[in-house]
DNA sequence: TGACAAATATCGTTATAACGACTATTATGT
DNA sequence: ACATAATAGTCGTTATAACGATATTTGTCA
């Protein structure tokens, strides 16, 4: 890691900040947990972030939901939701349609294949997130998502 | 996001479980903090990664690293360090030795320009932390960095 | 109505990440 | 000393992300 506190000859870098602290602890947690959900995918054969696609997919029903509603919902960013959802397309796990009331929209709609695999992956992810933080009190992890919320506050 | 409260015909998907909505608040909040970074580097053409290669390359000093003892200091984990150092090499921010000592080896050093280029950024990235974070009392980031810590003590 | 702006999705291209296989070098054990 | 294993880094390939530019359709307003 950067950014070390002790001296050496010359020009040292500068110190830490506890905001820049704050920074990598939160990188580094949430790239750990990430290789975690990763591996519950990989029987699958799905990202985190297509896997997080069908979910929200999942939680809209059978009307869809339009690529820009998607892209608003998702845990990460991602410009490009067409190649993303051409991927789960193509898989068979979600089907487009063009909407007659408003041409310029792609309403997306989550298969019966892709509920299916959904299903299959609840529970495992369930226990992934068992094993993962439930060494942490409910109290901790409350506490946790309060000052998350409060860290992205600001943006 | 997926998961959701109300009922629904049918199978409904399970309830979101504690452990998991801390997991997606930490990707959230991780990667709306790791935006802003992307936005400071923009203009240097560094990445975030780069970015903490280069840190690390700085806070070893004239010595050096291995390749191996740069991948275990990142942030977020990457597995191909050599393409990583071969970008930075090729712009002339780091060199590359092969050890005698252990001729499998290489040491990476940052160059006199990599360590200006760092300097040029020091003072934007930590007043962006300060933008980002500043508004959260350092009671409460010290609070945040334990548990984050906590959280992904377990693995 | 017609020109222009905004919204929505797609695609071309380049850069980077991910996954393995591979090479070179050193350590180990008989 | 030699075969074998372990270590360190490199590279080939495929998949995905990032950044713009480009249709297409709809809304706005003079």
């Amino acid at each position: 890691m950067p950014g070390q506190t002790r001296k050496r000859k010359g020009r040292e870098p500068p110190l830490r900040t506890l905001e820049e602290e704050v920074f990598l602890q939160l990188q580094r947690t949430a790239d750990v947990l990430l290789q975690r959900l990763e591996g519950a995918l990989k029987t699958a054969g799905l990202s985190p972030t297509q896997y997080n696609v069908l979910r929200i997919l999942r939680g809209a029903g059978a009307q869809g939901l339009a690529c820009q509603r998607i892209a608003e919902r998702m845990v990460t960013r991602d410009p490009d939701v067409t190649r993303l959802v051409d991927r789960l397309e193509v898989r068979g796990w979600v089907t487009r349609i063009r909407e007659k009331r408003d041409r310029r929209v792609i309403t997306v709609c989550i298969t019966r294949a892709g509920s299916d695999l959904l299903r299959t992956l609840d529970k495992p992810v369930v226990r992934m997130h068992g094993r993962q933080l439930g060494h942490v009190s409910e109290r901790k992890l409350r506490s946790l998502i309060k000052l998350l919320e409060q860290a992205r506050g600001s943006q």
